[in-house]
DNA sequence: TGGTTTTTCAAACACGGGTTTGAAAATCGA
DNA sequence: TCGATTTTCAAACCCGTGTTTGAAAAACCA
């Protein structure tokens, strides 16, 4: 049931795809993409309405990936200890450091929107990220089960704020002055060090 | 002694370090800029020697600003204790949500940084940025005495990770659906908030 | 003051961005 | 197969960008 022109279409949301999490939106040019997707530059506006349309395609994909990810998650959280849950949220969230899969291109992405968000992100944003959140609450509720919803939002978005600092400047961090090369080795290591502070720091919260 | 000349670029350098701060490097125009300095066009290539030029110059200003302040913060800390120091520190960070002097301009700047560097910047971070790690790990050694540099670096950026979340998005935080007003009366929450969950990780790292 | 230098100005330039066009090619359905 | 529809294609279009130009105005200084 493939017909001829879904290939071009897949071609240029597999290209689009990777461009935009390597450069972001404002970064990726439509040439670019149909240079590496090899189709005309007149297709993106036939098969998708125009660059907007290719990215909210792009990002309902990323999405969409995203969230079957956390749900997978999310049913194995529930049977093991909250320290080995959060060691396995931030080992997920780190996870774009050394994988080049689909979830790491969808968590690029989200990262380049946490600056300049686009419309079409806001939008879609308003509509599903309240079970990331839910998810990440919830995870943390375990630690401060007396905590108010505010005060887990909070350490929520530090948490999330704390990894993704090493995604976002990897490689500003490897240069001088900071020297800080994080390979496949050092990933696990890194995911350590912020659950132990993170873990204590909830422990005992003033 | 100062030229009628040096007032052009005095309203140059003004309207430029607002709009970069406002909207980052490449959402910055020519035109923006000198509509909004109220001068021609052409004294930016004049005066400046092109947009990079004139962004180098914003730039060191900006390091300028945040060194003095730095430094001032860092006389501070030495007498008073490593919690309130942190506390401060925190404040600090999370200045650009209230405040609209200088130094919370400069640090929108480098948080527009941390997403694409640019050229120029790279520059310039890579020769002044050490004092400012260093006295991030100088305050967390105070915690960890016996951690050695690169978990104190991790641990460093993972602050100031935490703390920029909420600078950069804080108009997005602010809608659904998470809802996290953030005006002046929570900041200090805020602040608190995350220097406690900070402090109880840092007094016990397994 | 008068000649020189510095600074301003409006206009145009060259370039890359996303989009549109209209015809050719390919595909589809009867 | 053949007419209708869908899809591709090269080229152009329009707009906003940073930069350059050459002359006019202003400021400077002997």
């Amino acid at each position: 049931m493939t017909r001829p022109s879904d290939i071009t279409r897949e071609r240029i949301l597999n290209a689009a795809e990777r461009l935009f999490a390597e450069r972001g939106y404002d970064g990726t040019s439509i040439r670019a993409i149909v240079a590496k997707a090899r189709v005309n530059q007149a297709a993106i506006n036939y098969h998708f309405d125009g660059k907007d349309g290719l990215y909210r395609d792009v990002l309902r994909g990323a999405f969409r990936a995203l969230t079957e990810d956390q749900l997978a998650h999310a049913e194995e959280t529930k049977a093991i200890s909250r320290e080995e849950a959060l060691h396995e949220f931030v080992r997920r969230q780190l996870r774009p450091l050394v994988a080049r899969d689909e979830v790491s291109r969808a968590l690029r992405i989200f990262n380049w929107e946490t600056v300049r968000p686009t419309a079409v992100f806001r939008k879609l944003m308003s509509e599903e990220a309240a079970p990331f959140m839910e998810l990440a609450v919830a995870l943390l509720r375990r630690f401060l089960p007396k905590a108010d919803q505010r005060t887990l939002v909070v350490a929520a978005l530090g948490l999330m704020g704390q990894c993704s600092v090493f995604v976002r400047n990897r490689e500003q961090l490897a240069g001088p002055p900071i020297g800080l090369a994080l390979d496949e080795t050092s990933i696990d290591w890194l995911a350590g060090v912020i659950t132990r502070l993170t873990i204590a720091g909830l422990a005992q919260p003033a």
